[in-house]
DNA sequence: CTACTTCGGTATCATACGGTACATATATCG
DNA sequence: CGATATATGTACCGTATGATACCGAAGTAG
């Protein structure tokens, strides 16, 4: 069923896909309406607004593609099928081998898309918090079920190895950045999996 | 010797540490010249200018007022008279004690605080990136010595543990930014050293 | 005292920001 | 055809940004 009225004349999906591209190497605050709709073929602010509805809007919509592609790396973690290490591990090797990718910016959107904003952005900020706490809860279940399920002992204590692998996890959206190669982050990874003898 | 002119009203070294709190809590772009006013006791523009210069000149002070301080804690890093083990040790457990102290915002300054940064920030961006790459080769020094005093076997591939360390040292700051606890932080300290078995 | 130097306050600069009003163009529906 | 619905282009809104001009105030030097 075709919609009624003037049908638009840029692609929106290939608009979000550019917009996807400014955020993740600025991040949202410093990229500008003007950069946006340059990025968008020279678009018109009032196509811009009719389309999006407003800055946070795009940014929206852009981290719905952002997690339906690149961001699915950490979905592995959610899976049960796996053993809890390997769901873990294999988090952390996409993770690192998407991030340090040349053919788009380096690191995570959802680590640095909002880490400088001001009082404005507030929702911004708090959304992508949410969403690393998400995944870091993640994590938290796998290690449970790993103490649960006899991989790891009964007295391990939960919270130590969460914030082991989190917070590596988050670094390497600041090592990707800093021009860190996906070789040395590969055999770190092996290095920190050795805290986590397999059975 | 006491200078000509007009004395200055307000404390500068008190304005740089305010300053300091704000482009910590803000990073360096969304701390507007306002905001920095009159967290300097509501001081006018004039003042301002004629103490700092600009903007990016009071940045530059603050971080060498942060460098003396609070960053102090990498400074164990070029510390020679300790094992690289200890040195990295330390290094990572006081970084964690820091960055997670609410007597001021979580996280590094020279990691967060130009993160979201538009193309006129470049010089701030570099600088931190430059102080961030010494730090990373402070690390790699410290491996280096390791293998040739032979705390660590010779054929050890020295970018691993680089990437190891350095990677867990930024994520730090995204991770006590985000709530992580000091005691969870050091735990996870405990493990990650445990892939360097003291000898 | 006068000369000189530096700081402070007000008013303002040019620019950029995110966002809108309004008229016009192009499509489908009946 | 007209009615309706959506998109576009230009011009512009109010506000905030970083930064200055100008002049008077407050200190030292001679």
């Amino acid at each position: 069923m075709a919609r009624t009225g003037r049908p638009r004349e840029f692609d929106k999906q290939d608009a979000v896909l550019k917009a996807l591209t400014l955020f993740w190497r600025q991040g949202y605050e410093p990229t500008s309406l003007n950069q946006l709709k340059e990025a968008m073929g020279g678009i018109s602010p009032t196509s811009f607004y009719a389309a999006f509805g407003s800055k946070e809007g795009l940014f929206r919509e852009v981290l719905t593609l952002y997690r339906s592609s690149h961001g699915r790396v950490t979905d592995v973690l959610r899976d049960e099928s796996l053993s809890p290490r390997q769901a873990i591990e294999t988090c952390l090797r996409q993770s690192a081998r998407m991030q340090t990718d040349p053919s788009h910016p380096p690191g995570c959107l959802i680590v640095l898309g909002a880490s400088n904003c001001g009082p404005s952005s507030g929702e911004v900020v708090r959304d992508l918090q949410e969403e690393r706490h998400r995944n870091r809860e993640a994590i938290a279940a796998q290690i449970r079920r790993a103490i649960a399920e006899g991989e790891l002992p009964k007295d391990t204590d939960t919270g130590a190895l969460v914030a082991l692998f989190n917070t590596f996890l988050v670094g390497l959206s600041a090592a990707a950045r800093d021009g860190a190669s996906p070789e040395d982050l590969e055999k770190a990874i092996d290095q920190i999996m050795k805290t986590w003898p397999p059975r």
